[in-house]
DNA sequence: CAGTTTATTATGTGCAGACATAATATGATT
DNA sequence: AATCATATTATGTCTGCACATAATAAACTG
């Protein structure tokens, strides 16, 4: 057999999976031995290997060997939609309007949360994202102005309180959230649609370090899918 | 300096990122003027990057370079659910409860989605699964027996559909999508919710190479939240 | 100057060899 | 038999080097 690519392995261990030869549950030979049949390094079988197990395809541990998952389709990535993007990529105009902006202290559900002081002072915006002229997503955000130093001098009328933050303010991680809710006065209002309509909902809380930079609210219009491949 | 491991060298560019050393779309250095600096191989760094690189942190083309993302969240991995697991991960009992089963032939629409023939027939499947008793989410799956070849003599009252076909059937990829639905009748009745109650909504649909082996659509009872981290 | 060819450059992938580490198996000791 | 120490094994990571490839810059050409 010629020589192989870690992605040419990739393939024929996936192929291998597929038409049963291994079977889920089953140990696969050791790198040493496929290294040999394919006629290349271990290393090239070692990342073949490792990229597969961490698509959730197999299971890697040492000394025991490499097995092929009993659930083989456990991890899917999908890619966070940045909302001016999603929309010009579907050829329709994006438009954004700031319903209502303000600087308010905190309620407390939400100090616990966002891991504030006690009425520590937030900005508040609420932003209707549009496809074509219609009413596309709801945005309710949050911003702790200790964190994102600047944001009450911001134009966020001009540029959207997401790409303001995300050139301005330093982030390390974030938790993200995906649930479905009926509408509430608000966002029925801001989506034209009758309150209690089944909406998307994607929260996101957003950390620089132990300090919470900002907590934002997706609520999508009925219709509205997120997508991947597996 | 001394030697520092892949996971070193992420961390610290990580760091770099966040403390805005190197801000959004800023040109970092090479691979081997980072090699230097670190003291280590370039292989090192190029792991170090490349898989910073897959997370969306950063940006990779050759000859010009590594960038830093102009929107440093852009992918997030998610666990596909195993309803048994996650049930019982919380310390609750799980039960499932297949409440219909029968062969019909495919309507139309599901044909054009599911790739079939017209009037191919189909194994239509509906389950209720519990936690603690109370219902949890309601499965809505259609399996073709063309592609699950012994689904017919299945004893699917006593094991579930899904571990069933994960134990028999091969598969190749598979497409899936997120949403929120209005509960229509028989998930409102399965639930015990009322109709039109937002719901969140998976639909899976499952490929073996051109074929499609079943479409499942599971509805998860209110108040259930799909979480991830970044 | 526009268009094409050629060089340059940073990343992409590969190799052979080495040592590290976690998990397991084996053997020794009580 | 149960416990503990030791050897074995497969994967995990790293090195130093090489060549491939895509994207860009430079040189050339009409």
């Amino acid at each position: 057999m010629s020589r192989a690519s870690y992605q040419d392995i990739q393939a024929e261990v996936r192929r291998r999976i597929q038409t049963r030869v291994w079977k889920p549950g089953d140990t696969i030979p050791t790198e040493v031995d496929l290294a040999k049949e394919f006629n290349c390094a271990r290393a090239t079988i070692n990342r073949a290997l490792r990229e597969l197990a961490e698509t959730g395809l197999l299971e890697r541990r040492r000394k025991s060997g490499t097995r092929v998952s009993l659930n083989p389709m456990r991890k899917a990535t999908l890619d966070i939609p940045i909302t001016r993007l999603e929309i010009e990529g579907r050829g329709q105009t994006y438009r954004h309007k700031l319903l209502e902006s303000q600087q308010v202290s905190a309620p407390d559900a939400l100090s616990a949360e966002m891991n504030l002081g006690r009425s520590q002072m937030l900005v508040h915006l609420k932003t209707l994202h549009m496809a074509d002229g219609r009413p596309f997503m709801y945005e309710d955000r949050w911003i702790n102005p200790k964190a994102a130093r600047g944001i009450l001098r911001a134009k966020l009328a001009e540029v959207s309180a997401n790409e303001w933050l995300v050139q301005n303010v330093p982030i390390s991680h974030g938790d993200i959230a995906f649930q479905a809710l009926g509408a509430d006065t608000d966002q029925a209002a801001a989506l034209g649609v009758t309150v209690g309509t089944a909406l998307f909902i994607i929260d996101r809380l957003t950390w620089m370090g132990t300090q919470t930079v900002t907590k934002v609210r997706l609520a999508y219009g009925p219709g509205y899918r997120m997508v991947t491949q597996i």
